[in-house]
DNA sequence: TAAACCACGTTGGAGTGTTT
DNA sequence: AAACACTCCAACGTGGTTTA
């Protein structure tokens, strides 16, 4: 990667364009299907660096590639570092927004331009603009157009990777909306602040990050246009771009501004407790709570004084710090129509954590937030699916695999609770159904940790009645209410190759893998395998591997030690066991034997080694043991 | 949300060395 | 040359976390 070479053809250089839009034009160049097949063949590196590219990571590389000076790239390309946005040296934002990545959007005229104006040949003219890529500006300064985002024909989104920025995979050309736009003071303003960090916006927006400052512009805009509750209305190209310039106007007078939108606000209130949410209208509160406001601290901070000069005192979240989100036991059972008691169990269940100090138990957000997915009807994500089954994420992604679980639709997000609870159902039918003494019981998903087991195949034993479910757990969500009896499992469910958790195992009592018998005995897999063969160590077989039991590994172990004493310094002539027989060529069998009947006697155990490899023989005594047959000339020397 | 990352144990094949 | 003993290592499957 660091000598690559620059590509045999070269493609004339444009300003402003990104670095991914410049290798997708490499690629035109050397025609390729697309810059991921450039880089696999030509460069021979793989496909992960394109990827790189998109997010401006390897810009070096890509400059000694196209002959284009580093320093062209990186001012124009996006670049996501440790969690920040940057563009060249402009901070863009010092956190994550995905938004702002997702899709490339285009402006046709500009594409029209290029393949009239730029030179050489005709695929490579049209150029991608680095700030085509930046969310907040809807419109093409030059033609006042609005940037188009998708194919107008079958509605792809307009991607980065689209070799040809004019025109979608399925071949349509990208039309113009028609709607025509003028790059308002707010779009002004941010690609000012783009381009030479002119600062014009105030003491507030100018100290933001840009795509910061364009989210609190937007924010403020549109509750300057529609009122008090702005998040109803769609927000199209044009209100984006009039919003951006009515924050603008707001944020620029700072803190004025904010203060005059606020009291404006306020006298659309209409009657009854004046809180923050009657006073400003939801829109904005839950806009500073949980959305784009929770990064703007001086704003929260300018409502909170302007909420204090009008004289109220209600509780709000906004102004208690304290406790954001604490919800009631009593509250949520009544949200989620279900008795309080059952709701305190499967809290006390959980272990979540109680809020007793003041008033009614309260439950926290996150723990209200998984009351919720629990006893829902639809539930929204992965994660939530996994929490309302009472397993991790990956489990869930294991059942997804054996199709045991499936979102409501294709590709969707969302799940149906009960067909989620269905699957807890179908075990529980296996039970008794009676919920039983918990003693010696343990929960599903924590018995696939334990034993090993991937939970699908444990769900088809039971499905197919070779697991009994030895109880029911009514306080525990999804999965974690089947409680299973461990050692049931053992001869039931074959083990998983290749699981992890051998100590867990080991504790439990039951087999072992090979890897865990070596470390056991201190011995490598070869030696294990032969004392295995030889029949000194009994080896079950458990799907296709080898399994030992705890109790031959120990016997194994006592009959070696004997009583013998632990040494600290190393003995002359003496040496660890399995060096010994290493050494001289003995058979496994003959020494173990020799030691069993105390023909030969260890001298001790070295501290610092385990198992067979702490014992302490001296080679002497190893050395009147007959040699294997195969050995007999080599060992002699010894 | 998907993919990348890390951690870990198991497996099986490549490679090395020895004897028959 | 074939058989055997042994070591080393990459690939794989799993669980969990982080990142884009």
């Amino acid at each position: 990667m660091n000598t690559v070479q620059p590509l045999p053809l070269r493609v004339r250089p444009a300003s402003n364009e990104p670095g991914y839009a410049l290798l997708n034009r490499l690629a035109l160049r050397h025609e390729a299907n697309s810059a991921a097949d450039l880089i696999e063949q030509i460069v021979g590196v793989g496909y992960k660096w394109f990827t790189e590219v998109q997010r401006g990571q390897g810009l070096e590389q890509l400059a000694r590639l196209a002959g284009v000076p580093a320093a062209d790239i990186f001012r124009s390309t996006m670049r996501f570092d440790k969690g920040s946005i940057f563009m060249g040296d402009t901070l863009l934002a010092d956190r994550f927004m995905v938004n702002s990545i997702r899709y490339g959007r285009v402006c046709p005229f500009c594409l029209v331009e290029d393949m009239d104006y730029r030179g050489g040949p005709d695929v490579c003219r049209p150029t991608r603009r680095a700030i085509w890529d930046i969310a907040p500006i809807v419109s093409c300064p030059k033609h006042n157009a609005v940037l188009i985002s998708a194919c107008d024909s079958c509605h792809q989104p307009v991607g980065k990777a689209w070799l040809d920025p004019r025109r979608c995979p399925e071949g349509h050309l990208l039309q113009a909306t028609g709607e025509i736009v003028t790059s308002g003071a707010g779009e002004q303003y941010l690609l000012s602040r783009l381009e030479c960090g002119a600062a014009i916006g105030g003491e507030f927006l100018d100290r933001l990050p840009v795509l910061t400052a364009a989210r609190a512009m937007i924010g403020l805009g549109r509750a300057r246009m529609h009122g008090r509750d702005w998040e109803s209305v769609d927000a199209s190209p044009a209100e984006l771009s009039t919003a951006l310039s009515l924050g603008l106007e707001v944020l620029s007078d700072w803190p004025k501004g904010v203060f005059n939108l606020l009291d404006d606000l306020r006298r659309d209130a209409g009657k009854g407790r004046p809180g923050p949410n009657r006073l400003y209208g939801k829109s904005l509160m839950r806009w500073l709570q949980y959305g784009a406001g929770t990064m703007l601290k001086p704003l929260h901070d300018i409502v909170l004084q302007h909420y204090a000069q009008s004289g109220t005192r209600t509780r709000h979240s906004l102004l208690d710090q304290k406790n954001i989100g604490w919800i009631s036991l009593r509250t949520l059972a009544e949200e989620l129509q279900i008795d309080r008691e059952r709701l305190r169990s499967v809290a006390d269940d959980m272990q979540m954590a109680l809020h007793l100090d003041e008033g009614p138990p309260k439950l926290s957000p996150e723990a209200a937030h998984y009351m919720r997915v629990l006893f829902s009807d639809v539930v929204r994500g992965r994660k939530a699916a996994a929490e309302r089954l009472g397993i991790s994420f990956l489990q869930l992604s294991h059942l997804f695999k054996h199709d045991l679980v499936s979102p409501i639709w294709r590709n969707s997000i969302y799940y149906d609770g009960p067909t989620l609870d269905k699957l807890v159902l179908q075990c529980l039918e296996k039970s008794s159904r009676r919920p039983l003494n918990k003693e010696g019981l343990t929960p599903l998903p924590e018995v696939s940790y334990l034993t090993k087991r991937s939970l699908p195949t444990l769900l088809a034993a039971i499905k197919a009645g070779h697991l009994a479910v030895a109880g029911i757990n009514e306080a525990a969500p999804g999965l974690r209410s089947v409680l299973i009896r461990i050692e049931d499992v053992r001869p039931v469910v074959p083990r998983l190759p290749g699981l992890r958790g051998t100590s867990v195992a080991e504790s439990l009592g039951v087999f072992v893998g090979p890897q865990a018998a070596q470390l056991r005995l201190g011995i490598s897999a070869g030696v294990l395998l032969r004392i295995t063969q030889k029949g000194i160590l009994r080896a079950f077989p458990w799907n296709g591997t080898r399994a030992y039991r705890n109790q031959d590994l120990n016997a194994l172990l006592n009959v070696c030690r004997s009583d013998a004493v632990v040494i600290q310094s190393p003995q002359p002539d003496a040496l660890s066991l399995v060096e010994i027989v290493k050494r001289t060529r003995r058979a496994w069998e003959h020494v173990i034997e020799a030691l069993r009947t105390q023909e030969i006697v260890p001298i001790g155990l070295f501290s610092d080694r385990f198992g067979l490899d702490a014992i302490c023989i001296s080679i002497d005594s190893v050395m009147r043991l007959p040699a294997l047959p195969q050995y007999r000339r080599k060992s002699s020397k010894l």
